[in-house]
This record gives C-alpha cells, structure tokens and sequence, in this order.
DNA sequence: CATCTTGTTGAAAATGAAAATCATTTTTGT
DNA sequence: ACAAAAATGATTTTCATTTTCAACAAGATG
C-alpha cells in the first residue's frame, strides 16, 4: 500500500487528481514483472480494463517515472521500458540476447571505477547505464545440445 | 584507402556493387567527426553532393556498419549515430548532458569487473554499453560563472 | 564496344513509437 | 451539489527510420 499512498502524495503536491485509471495502471505496473514497454503494459490492462486508453498507459508511466515510482530504460529494441524503482538503489543490467531475460545486477567496484574515469576527464557524473549483453546459463546449455545432435 | 579498398573487398564478396554515392560517403563518413547521426552526415555531404538523398546516406552507413567499417551507437537523444571501429579496440563514453560532448574511454579495470558479474551468473558476454552521463569540465565552469552572477 | 543482368538510386510514401490535441468526463474543494 | 481544474481516450501529429518503385548505373558477357 506504500507504493499507491506515494503516488497519491505525489499527484496532491503536485496538483494532480488521484483517479481510477491511474491506481489501475499503478497496480498493473506493480503485479506485473518488470521492464515493460507501454505497449505490454497496455495489453495486459486492456484484459480485465478494456475502458483504458493507450495514451492514458503512457501517460501515467512517464509520471511514475517523474514521481520516482519508475524508471525508464532503454535497450536496444525501439521500445521505452519501466522498471519499480522504489526504494532500490542503482543496478545493470544482464541481457540474454538469446532468449531476452534481464538479470540485474549492483557492483560498486565498477561505481567505483567509473567515478574515477569521471574525474580523471573532469566530469561530475549525474547518471549512467551499463548493459551487459551475452548468452544466459540456460542458452548455453542449450547450444551445447543443439551443437550435439 | 585501406578503409576504401576494405570496403571495396565487402562490397564484392556480398554481390554488391561500388558506386559514387558510396565513395562519398564513406569520404565523408571518415573525414566527419566521430559519433555522427544519419541526418548530420547527411546535411554535410549535401553542401557539396546535392544530389545524394537521405534514404542513400541511411542505406550505406548501415552498409557500413554491417561491413565492420562502422559502430552503431544510441545515445539518449533518439538518433542513430555512427562512429568509425575500425582497428579499435572498444571503448565506452561519458557524454556531457548539457553541451552534449562525447569523450571515449577505456577501462580494463571495468572490463574485468564486468567479466567477473557475468561470469557469477554465468553469462557468457558478447558486448556491453557503458555510458556516463554528467557534466563536463568546460560546462561545470560555465555553471559556476552563472551562480557568481 | 554493345548488351544484358542485377543492384542502386532518390523521391516519395509507409511505418511505428511517442507525444500532442481536443471535446467530453471526472475529481476535488467549497 | 457546484464550479473550476485536471484527466480521459480516440484520434492526430510528429519525427526518425525504413520501404517502395520506376529510372538509372555498374559489372559481366558476347
């Protein structure tokens, strides 16, 4: 519940009305498993809401995204996802370029590094991304297999 | 003309043919800075090849990025760019969020620490992105000056 | 060199995701 | 409940990218 009650909070600083649609698209957002594009989003809403429009998924993602609530990533595929991004601190990403799972992952000694690439070229860093693309454990495995037969 | 000649040598072994307007813009693609959009390389190659359309300029550094002669890159601001790989090894970027300067780097340190998380959730890696986004040295000054005032 | 085949070109149209528009509806404070 | 302000959803617009297609050029062949 302490996820709507911020979002509520959010929208009344900011003189935005708490409505039906939005808590719908929040809950979806938050049953449903991260880094989705609007498009996925809206089709699962559509479900069990077919009243919902798509500019209206849009719409709330971004203000998740502005209220904190979210995060927009971008991968390679032309489609702007959000991910919960709460109370969790920064993380990568693991790409499957295989089968397209996503693996996060934290590592402060690359923080770390890069912060002193940063200053080294005199830059304040305000943000980054750092995507991992490869083959996971389970596509590898089935490689293996396939190169068997 | 090894950069020429190299792309000369893709061309035939995949049935395509060697025309002027690729000539050009491989000239222009190599002579222009690095991280160029299509549209930027486009408008440059207009002022002295007038004839040369947009879809050519598109079609042929995809060509080109296909042919190993050029790294495709999506930065932030919703345009392909285009960056000469050559001989090089990989690099990664920090990329000025206000005057939009791109500055590579190389970091092993880096590298190797994204082998090891990788390796902990057992991925093997194809490549990777990594992008620091934040201020420059130049514009930091430039902020300064503006609170002095 | 002429001819033929095949790939290429450039203008224009199509595509697709994201964003904007606008008449109507809903929320919220009084 | 009422008025003011914001939200909704269907549609349109935008913008980068990609495709289409008739005319053209490159390279092979006779």
């Amino acid at each position: 519940m302490t996820y709507k009650n911020s979002f509520r909070e959010y929208l009344g600083k900011h003189g935005l009305k708490a409505t039906r649609q939005r808590e719908v698209i929040l809950d979806a957002f938050l049953s449903a498993g991260s880094h989705l594009s609007t498009e996925e989003l809206y089709r699962t809403i559509r479900e069990k809401n077919p009243g919902i429009g798509y500019a209206t998924v849009h719409r709330t993602l971004k203000l998740l995204a502005e209220s904190g609530l979210a995060a927009q990533r971008h991968f390679g595929d032309g489609h702007t996802r959000y991910e919960c991004s709460s109370e969790e601190q920064h993380h990568d990403h693991l790409i499957c370029t295989v089968c397209g799972t996503i693996i996060e992952f934290e590592n402060p000694g690359i923080e770390r590094l890069q912060e002193q690439v940063a200053a080294r070229h005199g830059f304040v860093i305000e943000q980054h991304r750092l995507e991992i693309y490869g083959r996971c454990a389970g596509c590898l495995v089935k490689k293996e297999k396939k190169q068997a037969i």
